[in-house]
DNA sequence: CGTATTTTGGAGCGAGCGCACGGAAACTCG
DNA sequence: CGAGTTTCCGTGCGCTCGCTCCAAAATACG
């Protein structure tokens, strides 16, 4: 019924995803989105909005691909402490294998535009509320197995985890020293 | 010998750091800075050199004083648990009372400029090692008295100490439940 | 095949960006 | 008090920003 896209929405989601994850909301121009998609502008603004939707849909792209993945390591089989050490060690890999040090497009997101704009303060809280309950989760399944003690509460040692977990992010962005990095995992890990 | 300035350096610089901490390096014009610090365009310029070389100063004075201000509350007498948990109280009360919930700069210039500037990343870089050696002396002197078990080395636990305390401060930007917050702290302290 | 509908690429709008410049102003010192 | 020096203020340059618009292109349908 009229001129069929040429592009496939997911791709330049995920490309526009990639631009603003690596250099920030700010420091991304429309220009920048344009060619990293590799759609016209007006292509960009008739599929996607202006270039706030763009990064909520970014952000949103990143929870239902990153997120998502962070909390299927949790959620896989095996004792608690294996997994929770799994998505520590996965992200330092990750953050140091990444060349363009781009970290966590969560935190990043919450660092840059989170106070100055409520919806991606909400977007940012639906993330860290996931990845938190992920934790509460299979910290309980710790505690009940016997692996973990019950002396603190599963919500607070998981928000203790969180907390350790995005340091650990932060500082994987400056400190590259792998073996430093896994001695922190190790030892929130191993007082549990 | 010639017309005297009618502005204080430090003022200026003062009032440009809380401007760059508050809305970012890409989110500040050259003209919010006029503003705040009260200068004219061609002051600032002629007394900071340009955009760049004017934040690089501001997360300068921010080591000068608020990394310093960290580390000093480490550095005073009593226990060292009490010292590692004033820090972390500390930083929580900070950034809850903050409107602008403006958190630390140092890990907002981490997030937002490390990966791009290679100055800005030795600037943080200097930051996060000062804050990493207070912790292990504090630590280590913990473990001296007996306080802390030595099983772990002191620069591990600093590590680790450091990495939660970031933490803390990236979710204080999101979850403002002081009681959740001051329980991570708790969690933190007493696994030591 | 013609018409309606949507997408595409590119030019370009007003605004704001970082930064530079030049003359007036305010001091020190001979 | 005049000469020399530095700071101050306003203007504006060249550029890029986010965003818009329009005609050409590409399809579906009668």
């Amino acid at each position: 019924m009229a001129r069929p896209r040429k592009f496939d929405e997911t791709h330049a989601l995920t490309a526009a995803m990639e631009t603003f994850w690596r250099r920030g909301y700010e420091a991304t121009s429309t220009r920048n989105l344009s060619d990293s998609t590799g759609l016209g502008q007006s292509s960009l603004y008739n599929t996607f909005g202006d270039k706030r939707e763009l990064y909520l849909r970014a952000l949103r792209h990143y929870y239902e691909t990153h997120t998502a993945e962070q909390t299927a390591l949790l959620d896989r089989p095996g004792p608690a402490k294996d997994r929770l050490r799994d998505l520590m060690v996965h992200a330092v890999d990750t953050d140091l294998a990444d060349p363009e040090a781009s970290g966590c497009f969560t935190i990043n997101a919450s660092v840059e535009k989170a106070d100055s704009d409520d919806e991606v303060r909400e977007e940012v809280r639906r993330h860290f509320t996931t990845v938190e309950r992920a934790l509460a989760e299979t910290i309980a399944r710790g505690q009940r197995s016997g692996e973990i003690s019950s002396e603190r509460s599963a919500g607070t040692l998981a928000r203790q985890i969180l907390s350790t977990y995005y340091g650990l992010r932060v500082l994987a962005r400056i400190q590259k020293d792998r073996d430093a990095l896994l001695g922190i995992v190790e030892s929130t890990v191993s007082a549990l």
